[in-house]
DNA sequence: CCTTCAGGTTAACGACCGCTAACCTCCCTG
DNA sequence: CAGGGAGGTTAGCGGTCGTTAACCTGAAGG
């Protein structure tokens, strides 16, 4: 991972503050003006960086799940046939650590995906369809009596309560951040646990 | 629970639509003709039955938040100082009930709540406050390791995973009612049991 | 039979919002 | 030192939305 030293362009700095606006007040709560002001510039200047309100949805959702997918895929090579077991804790640590990095991203990804034009929610759809089944191999591979469809389940809902960070309360009230990391590592190993039972 | 066998009044009628359309399309995605058009009436036909779009909101979360801190009570008092496992069980069975039988409701209820006024938030906070902190307390009974920030985290997490509901795909590509529901209970349980380790 | 009222209707107003048009101003480059 | 593009600005248009106003209607009650 080559961790970023140079300054954000602009348009990253706007797709960061209308995520964190489109999560606090939803898609069609937030006018591109207040999007706008939370860079320093005021409404229609967006329009030199994005066609449209929906084109920085559509890039933001696209991109997380592009982004989950592609680091679930990398430690899957990484892994190449090793211990699925260690496989699965890479896979549930990932997943914590973007939960727990980017808050309001994970809030938007399963808040508004309905507001994207059709193609760009099927294009999202299917990247998440994607993750979720190299979960479903991965767990099916740690508990082989585990069937497809429960398996599936067993990974939504997982899902769920790694994604439950936002209410988490800010961060402060958390026992710090490796803790509270630890123990969602540890409730989602004992529900995958019991759901292979 | 006496079960209701009259017709439903035409504000539940609206109300049962408005959860529905809110939850599909968020607050601000919904206009009041389509709620209208939902019930078989027309737009501001609505305000016979509410002082605007917003006291429908509220009434629909402050219901929900009552229904479940009533429900939560209810079994506690039915518990009455009996078995702490029984009585965890019987929380996660009541609320997985609710999150099985009122999805829209369980998606509304975690998702819209800043829309709404302040005096009505704040009562629905104070609702979800109480429930959460009702099954702090049966947790840390059957868990007394368990450190009560450790605890509510733990609580908020599964709440996540039974709240997962609406995510598991419409009612037909489960392996039916009672085996979700099965499956879900067990990996509250697991999760539970792993965070109190 | 007349009144009343609950529960509708349509028309329209005012506010807001996404977006475009037109214009301005640096800064880089040949 | 021209000039041109990147990245802003403000004004304003067109559409939508929540809400109100004014009116209608059918059924119940004295």
């Amino acid at each position: 991972m080559a961790t970023r030293t140079d300054a954000p362009t602009r348009r990253e700095q706007i797709l960061k503050e209308a995520a964190r606006l489109f999560a606090e007040r939803g898609f069609h709560g937030v006018g591109v003006d207040e999007i706008g002001a939370a860079v320093g510039i005021s409404g229609p200047g967006l329009y030199r960086h994005f066609a449209g309100k929906d084109a920085m949805l559509a890039e933001l959702l696209v991109g997380i799940s592009g982004q989950l997918l592609t680091g679930g895929k990398r430690r899957v090579a990484e892994s190449d046939g090793g211990d699925p077991e260690a496989l699965l804790d890479s896979l549930i640590e990932g997943h914590i650590d973007f939960a727990l990095d980017d808050r309001p991203l994970i809030t938007l990804h399963d808040r508004e995906l309905d507001r994207l034009r059709d193609s760009d929610r099927k294009l999202v759809r299917q990247l998440q369809r994607q993750y979720v089944e190299l979960w479903v191999e991965v767990l099916r591979e740690v508990y082989p009596g585990l069937l497809e469809p429960a398996a599936r389940s067993a990974v939504h809902s997982v899902f769920g309560l790694l994604n439950s960070t936002p209410h988490l309360g800010r961060p402060g009230s958390l026992p710090g951040r490796a803790a509270t990391a630890a123990l969602l590592h540890r409730m989602a190993r004992g529900a995958f646990a019991a759901a292979g039972a």
